[in-house]
This record gives structure tokens, sequence and C-alpha cells, in this order.
DNA sequence: CAAACTATCATTAGAAG
DNA sequence: ACTTCTAATGATAGTTT
């Protein structure tokens, strides 16, 4: 966008590259941040520099925290519970899995901990925000809860039921 | 950007602030799109709407399995090993706990099937990418893994080592 | 209310230091 | 290889249709 249009393919120039990887880098978070602000929006971004191996974050400080409102508010259970009687037991199953789970992740979680600290004493990589661990694993499930529906969709249920309910937390 | 230098500030006007955020957002997909193509990277963008209660997640089609790939590579644990030879119980012990867990979320990933079916059919809400359940789990979890470093360095060793290590998948 | 327009501001490709 | 500069393209606020 400047001395010349340029074509949006793969820069094989490595320099060129990482100089157009930093400027729109910083541009998109900047963009991210005011598209936040203006809009009171949750936003969240995850880029993966090819320079230095980090990936770059940018989240809004509101997001986790909504996330995880969105996330307890959704109605899901509820409605399942109402329309088919049958899936009844599997969702009394279904929280006796979520607690097994969650019993594993608190003692999991300890762990994870200490990873991170081992990868910063070992690599001295230096790092970004103050998310919790916890929360973000909330933040992956939601998301993937609402990514799959595409995929479900248009199949049948048949095919595809074979298990279950989710949403522990 | 255009008629009137516009402060960063939130739009209460509620057309406005719709009509600039369906704008921006549109933009910055393009831009992360672009951001990908050029310089070979994996990104992943994510948008809440508060004008239609949906999120907008944008994801370059490598995202995940780069991410796995990465996760995977990750030196962690090797590296901890050769430093701390107490901690070779520890890892064990975490093994254990993550086949625990691989164990339990594989019963777990039907049940959040179910959920989104459920969740679609009741809600009849369109949705977007086609990224797995399990990836985006993984995911979540090396995002942690970086994003939580700031907050344990520089606090001392002692203080916060009460568990282990991650990395399961 | 959403889509198109356009004047102006913001970003950035390429150059220069 | 990093910064700074700036011409030129791109994004967009406000306006019109």
């Amino acid at each position: 966008m400047a001395r010349k249009k340029v074509k949006i393919a793969y820069i094989i120039n490595n320099s060129a590259r990482k100089a157009t990887f930093n400027k729109r880098k910083k541009s998109m978070m900047k963009k991210l941040g005011e598209l936040s602000i203006l809009c009171g929006v949750d936003a969240c971004a995850i880029v993966y520099s090819p320079f230095d191996s980090q990936v770059e974050v940018w989240s809004s400080q509101s997001m986790v925290e909504n996330v995880l409102e969105k996330f307890k508010n959704l109605p899901v259970i509820e409605k399942s519970r109402k329309m088919l009687s049958q899936e009844t037991y599997l969702i009394r199953m279904i929280f006796k899995e979520n607690e097994q789970l969650k019993k594993v992740r608190r003692k999991n979680r300890e762990n994870e901990m200490k990873a991170v600290l081992f990868q910063s004493l070992t690599t001295g990589l230096p790092q970004f925000q103050n998310l919790k661990l916890m929360d973000m694993d909330v933040l992956g499930r939601l998301i993937n809860n609402k990514l799959n529906d595409v995929d479900n969709k248009g199949k049948t249920l048949g095919e595809k039921v074979t298990g279950n309910q989710n949403q522990d937390q």
C-alpha cells in the first residue's frame, strides 16, 4: 500500500518478509485495540512469528471474563434436557465425567504452571499477558462449541451422535 | 480515518457503533488474511459482536496443525529433565495424569459434539470454520503456556512451584 | 436500515540514511 | 539489519442514495 500496489502473495525475500511482517502485525494489533475500544467489543488475536518462534497475542481485558459469562449462560443443557428425555441419563453421565475431568485438571494445572516456569527459566522467553490457565482452557472449549456447528449441521443426528454434551466448568 | 479524525473512544450512538464495527471488523479480517499470506504466518482472530451475539473467527488454515507441531516440539520436557533430576518422578506422574486426562477427554469430546449439535438445533446459530474440538483444546493450552510466563517470571521458584508440567497431546 | 460514495486520514512499500 | 522518511495505496467517517 505504498510506492507500489503489492500483490498479496508470499514474500520470498526473507528480510523483506520480516519487515512487512513487523509493520503489518503492529498495525493489526493497533487496529484490533481500536475496534475493541470503539465498539466495546471483546476480541483476541494470535499471530505466530516465523522469525523468533514467538506468538504475539492481543486480547481485550474483558475477553476472558466475558467469555466465561457467556459460557455460563449458554442454554444448551437446559434446552436439551427438555427436548430429549432420553438424554437425561447422558447428562448425568457427563456431569460425572466432567467432575472427574475437573479433578484431573486441577492437578494438571499445577503441572502446567511448573512447565511454564521451566520454559521461562530454560529458554528465557519474554512473555505477554496475564490470562489465567483455567480461563484459557474454558475459552478454547467455548470457541470449539461455536466453531463446530457448521461441521455438524447438515449431517444427520444418527450418524454423528455417539456420545454427549459438554461444558464442564 | 476519513472525513474527520476520530478519537478512539467508545461510540455511544448505537447504529453508528454498529456501522463502524462492521466496517472495521471486515477490514481487520482482510488485513489478517493478507498478513497470513504475505508472510506465511499462522494467525487467528476472535471478535465478539455485541449486535448479534455471535463470535467472528478468522483462522489461517494451517493454524491448528502448525500449533500442534510446535507444541510437540517444545523442548520444555527434555530440558527440565536434564536440569532438575528431582523432577524425574514428577514428569512420570504427569505423564500418567495426562494419560488419564486424555482418556476422560476422549469420552468428553463425544459429549461436546452432541452439545454443539443441540445448540445448533435449539438456537439455529449459523457457524464458521471447521477446527477440531481436540485441536482447539490443545491450542488454548499452548497459548496458556506462552501467556503465563510473564506472571511467573520474577517470582521465586519456591513460592510458585506446587506441581508440574503439562502437555498432554 | 443497509449499500454506495468520496474526501480525508492512516498505513505502508520502497528508498535513503 | 534497524530507523526514518514519504509517495502512494488502502481504510473509513460522514454523507448520500
